[in-house]
RNA sequence: GCGGACGUGGCGGAAUUGGCAGACGCGCUGGAUUUAGGUUCCAGUCCCGCAAGGGGUGGGGGUUCAAGUCCCCCCGUCCGCACCA
């Protein structure tokens, strides 16, 4: 009959926890002698609940902290929270909470729920962003920036999301849609911001991403490049007739510049204004700007929308050749990228000549390729690829790519142009109208203007009550608001806009490594903790926090507060946490992310408390590696449980004899093993080992580290335990090595297992088992015997027999003759330990 | 359109450098234990075939003794950006 065992996780899960924290295992200390290694993961916003995306997230990064620890690096495993955010000001204003108190609270329900999961974090440096020890750095860090010129306050068109009530930065609106409101579209407000002037690093940005983050995911870097969007080209000067005033443009087709049929301006361009006043078509010009400010941003920057002009009734003057050409403007140009006007070169640009086909403008031909003929008149489309210079004056005959170049030369001597580099990247726009934020450290004095508040009056604290619903919350505050300049004396208002919570998650991982510094943000022992060695998020932060956290590192490197230019060298993005669910449209039943519309989310804490943190945990790891999406299934959580179970169930059956084998000399040596069952054994303890450590250190593929445990423990059980003492000390390496090798994934079991054997101390302070070359190496080893390439037969041969001898055997072989039978053997390929390849025909 | 990732059994996924495709797990089939169900254990499970054998990693070509892996051309899926001059 069956034993019915199970491992009892309920009591063991807390017992193991509540040693951990007695005996501080996982409290950080560097001491420079030994290797660090610091571990992170992207810390939560406190809902109050944790998620299965964040219990992936965290599995995977203690699963590398735990093993980090083992192998005897000095580990920094910290978790915090992201505490600032617009929730919290919803909770005010849905159940009358203070901001701060929901968030505690919320906050020790996280911490719990973390400490349930067995996460092995140095809580004793825990980060809280809304806490004014920690948001007081961020305002520091905002004066010093403003003193390095990096903060700018300025009138711009900024995105408002009417659903936040308040401004986004450029990385927070998707698709013209607010990130946090899919349903919602942001308008454009010509509005006052403060601005961080992250384009001033564009080019270290960019350049960084090619070498010292080599090691991150393609799709990350990708993306920010993307983003960055740097565009090599040149700024020409074209002369207005009317006005005599430049226009300067940038292009990134110099060579097309003989081609010029018209020029377009952005419709907020503020000399359209200017130039076109008292002109006879100035309300015409006006009601077609009116009519494409009214369509918004989205609509316009559709690439389909129709292409619309305006032409403004003057003219500009090409440089190149002194041809006059009329200035359009047309909803298709951006006031924000390059000048907010362009040339337009409708043979060779596409949007130029639809807009040129529908307006009736000249089209003139400058480049042709190759031993061809374009004909203005009958062309199609615009033709786009290089090729030679024709109707482009002493450039005639040019190959049109280097001609880029030499026009550009020649403008620069006239000095009627300049080479140039153009980014897509914007300044972060970092104020918003909120309440539940860091307060920008600056006041309004009626004689000195703008003025920031001084370093050692810092922290400016938020007020512990605000009227909140209807706009900026601080403003209602005239405790907050009213103050007297620092500089002066005489009255002045607070600023009442807040930063950006990306402020606060920009720097975080510096604070964590000198949590309790009153003195600075961080001090020197950032320096020995930095970089982050494995730094584990999502996806959707591929530019939004990662780049700003990029963008502050090499920010605080200039301020001379750390020598580092990278925060993350390496980075893994987690895939998302799919479950079954029935598609609300279709009625098909597939795997989607969990979400509450769906109804197919899965709670953590029922995981939990049914199949234990130990199941969750390695069913999560197990599943899929890391990067890919999971498929949350209970059938799969089952079967991690019946492996746990499985291990636990030997355990107990043969609970005696291991213990009286680990008591008995310690680990068995191959030295000291003749059968050949028992050296298959202790040849597959040291392989798992073996594939574990690779696995872990250097892949990160926990999932096929976790393939080889079970392989091990399938070993172990087809295997006989005799009643001999070495087969007692064999199953015992076996069993406290399996003890081991799982404790990243299973730390609570690996315990369980590891005291109940007799064992002394943690698993969790043992050092990382090492696999033994000797107890690897095999005497003989099945190869396989191939004819054509085919697979025809098998054979045992020694490790050191001689090739020559095994190819005669190989060709000897029944198999083998069978297929080479009345051929003959052009040639016989072996690859030692693997295969023998006869070409017969 | 540009950029990135990917395509392997019924499913999740394995396969360091080109070297026995399908490890491990789920599911499924048969059997044992059990009053029964569950649990547990044993056997099987890529496809066709009684077998010998043949076919097989999205499709088509190529390199090679040998290709999931390398090269070329297609097809498809997912993600990001998108009138950026």
């Amino acid at each position: 009959m069956a034993i019915e065992t199970y491992y009892p996780f309920q009591e063991a899960e807390p017992k193991w926890q509540q040693k951990w924290a007695e005996r501080g295992l996982f409290r950080a200390q560097i001491d420079g002698k030994r290797p660090k290694a610091y571990v992170l993961e992207q810390f939560p916003y406190p809902s109050g609940k944790l998620h299965m995306g964040h219990v992936r997230v965290y599995t995977i990064g203690d699963a590398m902290a735990r093993f980090r620890r083992m192998q005897g690096f000095d580990v920094l495993h910290p978790m915090g929270f992201d505490a600032f955010g617009l929730p919290a000001e919803n909770a005010a204003i849905q159940r009358g909470v203070r901001p701060a108190d929901w968030t505690e609270q919320c906050i020790d329900a996280m911490r719990a729920q973390l400490d349930r999961l067995g996460m092995s974090y140095d809580w004793d440096r825990e980060v809280v962003t809304c806490r004014d020890d920690y948001y007081r750095w961020n305002q520091w860090i905002f004066i010093k920036m403003w003193e390095q010129g990096l903060v700018e306050r300025r009138k711009a068109a900024v995105n408002w999301c009417p659903k936040c009530q308040t401004v986004l930065a450029n990385e927070q609106v998707i698709n013209g849609r607010c990130w946090r409101h899919e349903d919602t579209e942001v308008d454009v407000r010509q509005l006052d911001q403060w601005f961080l002037k992250i384009t001033d690093y564009a080019d270290e940005l960019l350049r960084d991403l090619d070498d010292k983050l080599a090691a991150w995911p393609n799709l990350v870097t990708a993306q920010q490049r993307n983003w960055i969007g740097r565009s090599e080209g040149a700024l020409v000067k074209f002369k207005v007739k009317e006005t005599g005033e430049d226009l300067p443009i940038f292009t990134t087709r110099p060579d097309t510049l003989f081609g010029v049929s018209f020029m377009v301006m952005a419709p907020e361009h503020p000399k359209v204004q200017e130039w076109i006043t008292g002109r006879p078509n100035e309300a015409e010009v006006k009601n077609f700007i009116n009519k494409i400010v009214l369509e918004g941003r989205e609509r316009r920057t559709d690439e389909a929308a129709e292409k619309e002009g305006c032409p403004l009734g003057i003219t500009a003057i090409n440089p190149v050749n002194g041809r006059e050409v009329p200035i359009w403007i047309a909803n298709f140009v951006l006031m924000e990228y390059g000048t907010g006007a362009i040339m337009a070169v409708p043979a060779h640009d596409q949007r130029d000549f639809e807009f040129a086909k529908k307006f009736n403008i000249p089209i003139h031909v400058v480049i042709e390729p190759e031993g061809q003929k374009l004909d203005a008149a009958t062309m199609t489309a615009a033709y786009t690829e290089p090729g030679k210079m024709v109707n482009s004056a002493q450039f005639d005959g040019m190959d049109s790519v280097p001609a880029k170049r030499a026009i550009v030369e020649w403008l620069a001597g006239r000095n009627q142009g300049e080479p140039t580099v153009q980014y897509r990247l914007r300044d972060w726009l970092i104020s918003r109208q909120r309440f539940w934020g860091t307060p920008i450290p600056f006041i309004y004095c009626e004689h000195c203007g703008l003025v920031p508040v001084s370093v050692d009056e810092l922290p400016v604290k938020l007020p512990k009550d605000a009227k909140f619903g209807d706009g900026s919350p601080l403003a209602g505050v005239p405790e907050f608001v009213n103050v007297t300049c620092s500089k002066c004396g005489g009255k002045a208002r607070r600023e009442t806009d807040t930063m950006d919570t990306f402020f606060d998650s920009s720097w975080y991982f510096l604070r964590y490594c000198d949590a309790k510094n009153a003195e600075l943000p961080f001090g020197g022992e950032a320096q020995s903790w930095m970089p982050v060695d494995l730094y584990v998020g999502g996806k959707e932060h591929a530019i939004l926090h990662l780049l700003y956290s990029r963008f502050f590192t090499k920010v605080l490197r200039d301020m001379g507060l750390i020598k580092l230019d990278e925060p993350f060298s390496r980075l893994l993005t987690q895939g998302m946490v799919l479950a079954e669910g029935r598609d609300p449209r279709t009625g098909d039943v597939r795997f989607f992310k969990m979400s509450k519309s769906i109804g197919n989310v899965v709670d953590p804490s029922e995981i939990i408390g049914q199949y234990g943190a130990d199941a969750a945990r390695m069913f999560i790891l197990f599943a899929a590696p890391p990067d890919k999406d999971l498929e949350w299934t209970t059938a799969g959580v089952e079967g991690i449980a019946r492996f746990m179970n499985r291990l636990w169930r030997y355990l107990q059956t043969n609970l005696e004899a291991l213990k009286k084998g680990f008591s008995e000399n310690g680990d068995v040596a191959p030295s000291e093993l003749a059968s050949a069952e028992d050296r298959a054994l202790l040849r597959q303890v040291h392989e798992t080992t073996r594939r574990v450590t690779l696995d872990m250190g250097e892949r990160q593929q926990f999932n096929t580290a976790i393939s080889a445990c079970m392989e091990l423990l399938n070993a172990l059980y087809g295997w006989e335990l005799r009643d001999d003492s070495l087969a007692r000390r064999l199953a015992a390496t076996a069993m406290s090595r399996l003890a081991l090798l799982i404790s990243p994934f299973a730390p609570h079991l690996a315990e369980e297992i590891w005291s109940q054997i007799g064992a002394a101390g943690l698993v969790a302070e043992q050092p990382w088992p090492e696999w033994n070359q000797d107890a690897l190496r095999v005497d003989e080893i099945e190869i396989a015997l191939q004819v054509m390439g085919k697979v025809r037969g098998h054979m045992m041969v020694g490790v050191s027999e001689a090739e020559e001898a095994i190819k005669q055997r190989a060709l000897a072989d029944e198999k083998v003759k069978q297929f080479t039978d009345g051929k003959t053997i052009r040639k016989v390929v072996y690859v030692k330990n693997k295969l023998v390849n006869v070409v017969a025909n």
